[in-house]
DNA sequence: GCCAACGTTGGC
DNA sequence: GCCAACGTTGGC
């Protein structure tokens, strides 16, 4: 049997706190993805292998949409955000000796010169996802079926 | 800004 | 270990 093929999920992230853009413009384009706070989606992140495709989807916004691209390029290490007092994301049940929460590391790989939106994804038959049948969790597997409706809709739209 | 969905917490 | 209360997510 041939190596298998890496995997992929979209990532919910707030654009007005960190979206494609923020992670574009960083300087070497990676970042942690932490911050998750959620037990399914904790396991999604340390499910995750390198080379596993992320795709960015932008919620909580005018238009909750795909937007583009990522690859895990590290496994997933403990949250440091969680041991941070002063974080946010501080939560006092995770211990340095024994992590609740961990991030892997992403890297940007493209912005798409569109936006698949709710609507188009619904169209293209991925109303059964979990992006819509569990539509709080952040952090969503994809089937294999799944990748290829958003792959055609991606071909589609370059067409255009 | 509203509010439904639903994950998590805590009392018992 | 049940389940009501609570808090948060996220589309609209």
């Amino acid at each position: 049997m041939a190596a298998k093929a890496p995997r992929a999920w979209i990532l919910k992230s707030e654009p007005d706190t960190f979206g494609i853009d923020h992670l574009a413009a960083l300087k070497d384009k990676t970042t942690l993805w932490d911050g998750v706070r959620n037990f399914t989606a904790r396991n999604n992140l340390v499910a995750m292998e390198i080379g596993d495709r992320g795709f960015f989807y932008h919620s909580s916004c005018a238009v909750p949409a795909i937007v583009g691209e990522m690859k895990v390029v590290e496994k997933a290490i403990p949250d440091e955000s969680a041991f941070d007092k002063k974080s946010p994301y501080f939560d006092a049940k995770s211990k340095r000796e024994k992590p609740q929460w961990f991030s892997p590391r992403f890297k940007f790989v493209k912005k798409y010169p569109f936006e698949l939106d709710r609507e188009t994804l619904k169209a293209a038959g991925l109303g059964k996802s979990l992006l819509f049948t569990s539509f709080r969790l952040s952090v969503i597997p994809l089937t294999d079926a799944e990748v290829k409706i958003i792959e055609k809709l991606i071909a589609e739209r370059l067409k255009n």
